[in-house]
RNA sequence: GGUCCCAUAGCUCAACCGGAUAGAGCAUCAGUUUUCUAAACUGACGGUUACAAGUUCGAGUCUUGUUGGGAUCACCA
């Protein structure tokens, strides 16, 4: 039983005994005493003054003497105005730190939930397959991939799924774009990335039809009128068409230019260092939807007009009818999302969770999708969520891929990683390293940069993005932590060389000694961890784990700034900070790992 | 126009259910290295939390209004 639980207890105890006030201890909550005053929890009592009748002053102080003489959990206490601060027995902090650092103990630490049992599908990157990724998709990748973690660490089984968007108008152009203007060219020939190549063409297509629709222009043609007759979409339309009746050319050229965009992606994950359980394609799962807007039909959700077309009035819930499935039959982005939503339902039957992970400009459509299975009574309805989250921004504006300001995915790792190249190289840390360690080390801090920046952002915040200012080294950052944590591990190696020191894992810490405050505040924040899992678990926030890795690190390195760790004199202190320092590194890695960042051990 | 989101230090970001004097980093300035990695540490400077009212013991946080910014409301995806 922890000390915290029957703190909470004794105080329960006293508001009944005192106050008569009935609380059950699960409800106390504790906030942990602000640094300026003395104290490890902190309880305001200016709820329960009102049944105490007396001044929040008298009731803190009364309530604190009754915990302190009804317990050994307190050393003391002290109230400021309604505020009870309680200062507790070192004795217990360190029975706490020695459970956890036991050996193969760490993950006593996450207590497995009682609904934790439960399966959920992450849905993220769900790329186009018609350009290649850019800084607004590695936010959504690293999102997507960082929360699937967190909810592995809470008990869940997590599937995470990416739903490929392999067809559409869209691939159509890039492939008409290569058709016709190609000249042979392919990932080999041209030492492109299959996604580069692709998205080349793309760009390409895109100006050729705008040239056309300013000729189209010139001659009378309304502005609305051109981009509708422009010949080169007319005949991207055409091959849409003789796609979707499985024309063998175009589904050929279709097949061949996926491919080299899927390996163009597969090199993008790699690098980023994710990956996925199940993939679904568009081309497979575009025409479905329709069997569920057959059964929406038939049980009056959805009603059909004259024209043939099918909608559903969401007039009652404060939004407005919205298309099905158009006049002619063919299904809107929407009725694919209906049937796919489905279809995971289908393929697992313990899932009981679905989490897209989608920009916030879809929060519209997530809405609508929730709802229709509300009215079709889909029993798993309630376990759909939108995980938003906020655009990413350059100092100008918006990213626009057709004037060329996007961020493209590849380039900023590359960037990343060559600035941590230099920023190394000029700080002289990897002289003893091979040519191939050096590599490794620059990739892992190169990404641990690009990654906390990002993940460290509140999700549904837009954030910014700066190109001319490189993502920073120093300070609130990857490296920063992941600095923190090598520099455990040199401590750890040092106290290899001395024998009375080498196996200090193995030793039982004392439980009598003085705490001293850094150490302590260490301690407690270990203490915090897994309270900070819950709240990302609960949240599908990553920038919790972030800011909570970011904490320890910084009391860490004040910490061991003052004090000596290894000391031949001091073997008592030593073993105890060496435990200290390695539970410290574990939990840094362990957080790290849930940020989808790996850490050095030298750098 | 309707609906939704956002607004915190010069810049980028924090702040768990409403809790104490709103915190970090960057930038600027001043210090710290014969000691385990200075990608570090210590300090200074920096705020009417966009504005106005309300709710209450207490509001960056909740409510309403105003201003400014963004998203969305397609027989596009």
């Amino acid at each position: 039983m922890n000390f915290e639980h029957s703190l909470k207890e004794k105080i329960a105890q006293a508001l009944l005994q005192l106050y008569g006030i009935t609380i059950n201890p699960n409800e106390l909550t504790f906030q942990e005493t602000r640094k300026e005053f003395d104290g490890d929890f902190t309880i305001v009592v200016f709820p329960f003054i009102k049944q105490s009748k007396k001044s929040p002053e008298v009731t803190a102080t009364e309530m604190g003497e009754f915990v302190k003489s009804n317990s050994n959990i307190l050393t003391g206490f002290n109230v400021v105005k309604g505020f009870l601060n309680l200062s507790i027995n070192d004795m217990l902090w360190l029975e706490y730190f020695n459970s956890i650092a036991k050996e193969g103990n760490f993950n006593i630490m996450i207590p497995p939930k009682q609904d934790s049992n439960k399966t959920v599908m992450v849905e993220y990157s769900s790329p186009n397959t018609n350009k290649p990724l850019h800084l607004g998709h590695i936010r959504n990748i690293l999102l997507g991939h960082s929360v699937s973690m967190i909810l592995m660490k809470v008990g869940k089984t997590v599937i995470k799924a990416n739903l490929i968007n392999d067809r559409g108008i869209h691939i159509c152009k890039s492939m008409l774009a290569w058709k016709k203007f190609e000249h042979g060219e392919t990932p080999q020939s041209s030492k492109l990335k299959g996604d580069h190549l692709v998205g080349k063409y793309y760009v390409i297509f895109d100006q050729k039809y705008k040239k056309e629709i300013e000729e189209l222009m010139k001659t009378g043609s309304t502005e609305e009128e051109a981009k509708k007759q422009a010949p080169i979409i007319v005949e991207a339309q055409e091959m849409l068409r003789a796609w979707e009746h499985s024309d063998a050319e175009v589904m050929a050229l279709w097949k061949m230019m996926n491919t080299w965009v899927y390996e163009g992606f597969e090199d993008t994950y790699k690098r980023l260092g994710v990956d996925f359980d199940k993939l679904y394609y568009e081309s497979d799962t575009y025409l479905l939807g329709k069997e569920i807007i057959e059964e929406g039909l038939q049980n009056g959700v959805f009603f059909k007009k004259e024209d043939g077309s099918v909608w559903v009035d969401l007039r009652e819930e404060g939004l407005d009818e919205k298309l099905l499935l158009r006049s002619d039959g063919t299904s809107v982005y929407i009725s694919q999302d209906l049937g796919t939503a489905d279809l995971r339902f289908k393929d697992y039957p313990t899932l009981n969770q679905l989490i897209y992970v989608v920009g916030n400009e879809q929060e519209y459509h997530f809405k609508v999708l929730k709802i229709i299975f509300k009215k079709l009574q889909k029993p798993w309805y309630d376990g759909l969520y939108h995980l938003s989250y906020g655009m990413v921004n350059l100092p100008s504006g918006k990213m626009k891929s057709r004037e060329g300001t996007v961020v493209d995915a590849d380039e900023l790792m590359q960037d990343m990683v060559q600035t941590a190249r230099e920023m190394t190289l000029m700080l002289g840390k990897v002289e003893d390293f091979t040519e191939a360690d050096a590599e490794v080390l620059f990739h892992k801090l190169g990404m641990g940069a690009l990654k906390y920046y990002i993940l460290k952002v509140d999700a549904k915040k837009t954030m910014l993005f700066d190109p001319a200012e490189s993502i920073d080294f120093n300070g609130n950052t990857g490296p920063f932590i992941q600095y923190t944590f090598a520099r455990i591990c040199s401590v750890i190696r040092k106290a290899a060389g001395f024998d009375t020191l080498k196996s200090f894992k193995k030793i039982p810490a004392p439980t009598d000694r003085n705490l001293m405050p850094k150490e302590k505040e260490i301690i407690k924040h270990l203490y915090q961890f897994p309270m900070a899992v819950d709240i990302a678990a609960t949240q599908y926030s990553p920038s919790i784990i972030a800011q909570y890795v970011y904490d320890l690190a910084k009391l860490f390195n004040s910490f061991y700034h003052d004090n000596p760790i290894v000391d031949a004199d001091q073997i008592q202190t030593s073993i105890f900070r060496l435990q200290l320092s390695l539970m410290t590194a574990e939990t840094v890695k362990e957080c790290m790992r849930l940020l989808g960042i790996e850490v050095p051990e030298k750098m």
